[in-house]
DNA sequence: GAATCACGCATTTTT
DNA sequence: TGCGTGATTC
C-alpha cells in the first residue's frame, strides 16, 4: 500500500497529526472521530520517513487495541512485519521489555513469574491467617486497597479513608504481602508498571538505555493514565519528548481504577509547547445523535472544549421511553427489535446492542429477548477465577519455571493425589520456613525433615526431582506443546480430572478445556519467534488466551457502558437512565457526577443510526418494586434532537398488529434457521 | 473434602 | 431477590 496517498486520504486534522513527528503532541480524538487509523498513519509515517520502527513505541491498555493497531500497520506495509514499531500494552511492554531483562537491579530473579489476581487472592488470605484480629476482613478489599495504594489512589495509615482498624490491618498485611512476593520472586500486575517505574527512577543508566532505544512513543487512550503510568511515560519521554498522547477527555470513566483525568487535561502545561489537535469530525454517528451526546457533555466543567460533528445528515431522532417497570422496559426493547427486523430484512441482530449502566441490570433483558426469541449474548461479568484445571496447570508451569514459588507449588503438591495431605505439607513448609529455604528445596531434602515416613519422603523427593527435570526439559528442547502433553500425562491429570468430577459431562468439558489450552500453547509457539516457557507464562498472565471470546459474539449484545467503550453498533438501547442507576448513587461524592455523565456521552456516541433511551417509573431492587425517578441527565439533552415516547399510552390496533406479525416473522425466521 | 446452611451484601473492571 | 462466602457437619 502506498503510505503517501493514504495519509492524503485523510482530513486535515488527522493529516496534521499523522504528519507531525518532533516534539510532544496532545491528539484530542473525540469518540468515532478516526483516532486508531489517524494512530497508525503517524506510526507509518514515521516509518515512511526513515525512523527504524524498533525505535517506535505504541503503548495501548489492552491487548485488543494492540492487536488491532498491529493488524493495521502490518496491513500498511502489506504484511512486513520488519517495518511494524513497537506495540504493547503496558503492562506488556513492562514485562517483556524492560522487567524480564532488567529486574535484576531490583533483587529479583529473571525466571520471576506473575501472580494473577485468583493467586493475588490466595496469597492474601494466607497471610491473613497470620494476622491476628478478631475481625475476619474481606480479602478482596483488601486487595483492592493494597491495589490502590500501589496506584497511589490510597496512603497506608489514611484515616480518611479507613477506620483505624483497617489501617492496622493493612500495614502489616502490605509489608507482609511484598516479602513474600519478592522471596517467591514473584510480581503481581501492578507491580509490573510500579517495579518498572522504581528501577527508571533508581536506575539513570538504565533509563537512558531505554530513553534511546525509543525515539518515538505514541500512548493510546492517555485520559485513562494513572498516576504510575504517567510518570512511566513522562520519564521514557526524556528530554526529547516525542511523545504523542492520544485521547478523550469525555471518555474518561475509569477513575475508579486509578485513571487521572489531570493527566489529559494538564498534558500542555506537563509538556510546555505542546502541540494540541482535535479531531472532531464524527465518521460514526448521525447528527441527532451527536447533538444529543454534545448537548449531554457540555455540562461537564472540566473537560476541553470541543463538539463532535458529522456531514452524515441528521437521521433519525433520539427516542427517550418512558415504561411502567423494569419488565415493562425490556419487553419493550425485545418489541423493538423485533419491529425494526420486521422492516428492514437486511439488519442483523448483532447489529443491536442494549448496554447500561451496571450488570445487574442486564436482567430483565435476557428475560425478554428469550422469550421473544431473540438471540443475544452477555458481554462481561468475572470469569477468570474459576477453571480450575487451567490453573493447575498453570501452577505447575510455574513452578517448573520460577522454583520459589511456594504457592503455586503448595497448590499442586497434591494434585494429583501423591500422598502428601495437609500434614506432610504443613512439616515440609515448617522445614523451609525454618531453613529460610524455597519449598521446593525443602521437597528435596525430605529426608531431614523429622515425623516424615519413608514413603511420604520418597513421594516428596520424587516429585521435586520430576519438577527438576521439567525445568531441565523446557529449558533445553523444543516443542513446549509436547513437553506439556508429557507431563500431563505422566502425572495421569486427565484421569484425576475424572475422577474428580464424578459427572461425566463436566469431566469431559474439564479435559476439553485441557486439550483446548494446550492448542492454544501450540498457536503461541506459532506466532512468537522464540518460543520459550516463560514467554509463554507471561503471555498467559497478560491475554485471556480463551481461545475465542466476543469473536464470535452472536446475536444481540447486552453489555455495561464501560465495556462498550470503543464499539459500536448501529441501533443502541440505552436503559436504566434513573436517578441512583445512572448516575449512579454511590458515585456521586466529590465531581462523581462529571463522569457520571462521560459514561452517558460514553453510551450515546456508541450508537451509528438508531438510539433509543429508556428508564421505567419503578424497579425491582434487592427483590423488592420500588419507584424510580428519571434521570437528571434527561434533561440535559438538546430538545431537537429528542422525542418522546410514552410506553403506557394506548397503543393503536394497527401497530399491536404490526408488532405480532413482527414477533411471528421472527420465530418464522428461527425455525428456517 | 464435599455438602449444607445461614448470613450479608449487591457499580463500573482494560492487565 | 439471589449469589458468594464462611462456618459447620458427616
Amino acid at each position: 500500500m502506498d503510505i503517501k496517498t493514504e495519509i492524503s486520504k485523510l482530513n486535515p486534522r488527522q493529516h496534521e497529526a499523522a504528519m507531525h513527528t518532533e516534539g510532544p503532541l496532545l491528539l484530542l480524538a473525540g469518540a468515532g472521530t478516526g483516532k486508531t487509523k489517524t494512530l497508525t498513519m503517524r506510526a507509518a509515517n514515521l516509518v515512511y520517513k526513515g525512523v527504524p520502527p524498533k525505535q517506535i513505541l505504541a503503548v495501548t491498555f489492552t491487548n485488543k487495541a494492540a492487536n488491532e493497531m498491529r493488524e493495521r500497520v502490518l496491513s500498511l506495509f502489506d504484511g512486513d512485519k520488519k517495518k511494524s514499531p513497537v506495540i504493547s500494552t503496558f503492562h506488556s511492554f513492562c514485562l517483556n521489555t524492560v522487567l524480564r531483562h532488567e529486574i535484576m537491579h531490583l533483587g529479583y530473579q529473571r525466571n520471576f513469574t506473575v501472580f494473577d489476581s485468583g493467586e493475588q487472592m490466595s496469597l492474601i488470605r494466607n497471610l491473613m491467617g497470620d494476622i491476628e484480629s478478631e475481625k475476619s476482613f474481606k480479602a478482596d478489599l483488601l486487595m483492592e486497597n493494597i491495589s490502590k495504594v500501589k496506584n497511589g489512589m490510597l496512603r497506608l495509615n489514611d484515616p480518611k479513608r479507613d477506620g483505624k482498624e483497617l489501617s492496622e490491618v493493612m500495614n502489616s498485611l502490605y509489608d507482609k504481602y511484598h516479602v513474600s512476593m519478592k522471596t517467591f520472586n514473584v510480581v503481581d500486575f501492578d507491580d509490573l508498571l510500579l517495579l518498572t517505574l522504581r528501577l527508571f527512577r533508581e536506575h539513570p543508566d538504565v533509563l537512558r538505555k531505554y530513553q534511546d532505544r525509543f525515539i518515538y512513543i505514541m500512548v493510546d487512550e492517555y485520559q485513562d493514565t494513572n498516576s504510575v503510568q504517567y510518570e512511566l511515560v513522562r520519564l521514557l519521554a526524556g528530554e526529547r519528548k516525542n511523545l504523542c498522547c492520544v485521547g478523550d477527555d469525555d471518555q474518561s470513566i475509569y477513575t475508579f481504577r486509578g485513571a487521572d483525568i489531570r493527566n489529559i487535561l494538564d498534558f500542555e502545561k506537563d509538556f510546555p509547547g505542546a502541540r494540541v489537535i482535535k479531531l472532531e469530525q464524527n465518521y460514526r454517528s448521525h447528527g441527532h445523535i451527536l447533538a444529543a451526546a454534545n448537548s449531554v457533555i457540555r455540562n461537564n466543567k472540566s473537560r476541553k472544549e470541543k463538539a463532535l460533528w458529522t456531514d452524515k445528515g441528521s437521521g433519525d431522532q433520539v427516542s427517550i421511553m418512558k415504561a411502567r417497570d423494569d419488565e415493562d422496559e425490556a419487553g419493550w426493547v425485545a418489541e423493538k427489535i423485533s419491529m425494526i427486523k420486521y422492516y428492514d430484512k437486511d439488519k442483523a441482530f448483532e447489529e443491536f446492542a442494549v448496554i447500561y449502566r451496571s450488570n445487574n441490570l442486564s436482567r430483565p433483558f435476557e428475560e425478554a429477548l428469550r422469550k421473544d426469541r431473540i438471540p443475544y449474548t452477555v458481554v462481561g461479568g468475572t470469569s477468570y477465577f474459576d477453571r480450575k484445571e487451567i490453573r493447575d496447570i498453570a501452577a505447575y508451569l510455574k513452578i517448573i519455571a520460577n522454583p520459589k514459588d511456594d504457592l503455586s507449588l503448595l497448590r499442586i503438591a497434591n494434585i494429583p493425589k501423591r500422598g502428601l495431605g495437609t500434614t506432610t505439607l504443613g512439616r515440609v513448609a515448617n522445614f523451609a520456613k525454618e531453613h529460610s529455604i524455597p519449598l521446593l528445596d525443602a521437597f528435596k531434602r525430605a529426608e531431614e525433615i523429622p515425623d516424615l515416613g519413608p514413603h511420604v519422603v520418597k513421594a516428596a523427593v520424587d516429585f521435586a526431582e520430576m519438577i527438576g527435570r521439567y525445568r531441565e526439559r523446557f529449558d533445553s528442547e523444543k516443542g513446549l506443546k509436547d513437553i506439556l502433553h508429557d507431563l500431563i500425562s505422566s502425572i495421569g491429570y486427565k484421569d484425576y480430572l475424572r475422577e474428580f468430577y464424578k459427572t461425566p459431562e463436566v469431566a469431559i468439558k474439564r479435559v476439553g478445556s485441557v486439550d483446548s489450552f494446550t492448542d492454544s500453547i501450540s498457536r503461541y509457539e506459532a506466532e512468537e519467534e522464540t518460543p520459550s516457557l516463560s514467554g509463554l507464562l507471561s503471555t498467559l498472565a497478560l491475554t485471556d488466551m480463551d481461545g475465542k471470546k466476543g469473536k464470535d459474539s452472536f446475536g444481540v449484545t447486552l453489555i455495561s457502558i464501560h465495556s462498550s467503550k470503543g464499539l459500536e453498533f448501529p441501533v443502541v438501547f440505552l436503559v436504566g437512565l434513573e436517578t441512583d442507576i445512572l448516575p449512579h448513587r454511590k458515585s456521586m461524592a466529590g465531581d462523581g457526577i462529571e463522569e457520571e455523565r462521560r459514561l452517558f456521552y460514553v453510551g450515546i456516541t456508541r450508537a451509528m443510526e438508531q438510539l433509543f433511551i429508556t428508564y421505567a417509573g419503578s424497579r425491582v431492587r434487592y427483590g423488592t418494586e420500588s419507584p424510580s425517578e428519571p434521570s437528571i441527565f434527561l434533561g440535559e439533552l438538546d430538545k431537537g434532537a429528542i422525542e418522546h415516547l410514552d410506553r403506557m399510552k394506548q397503543e393503536d390496533p394497527d401497530e399491536r398488529e404490526k408488532k405480532a406479525k413482527a414477533f411471528f416473522a421472527n420465530i418464522q425466521a428461527m425455525l428456517n434457521q
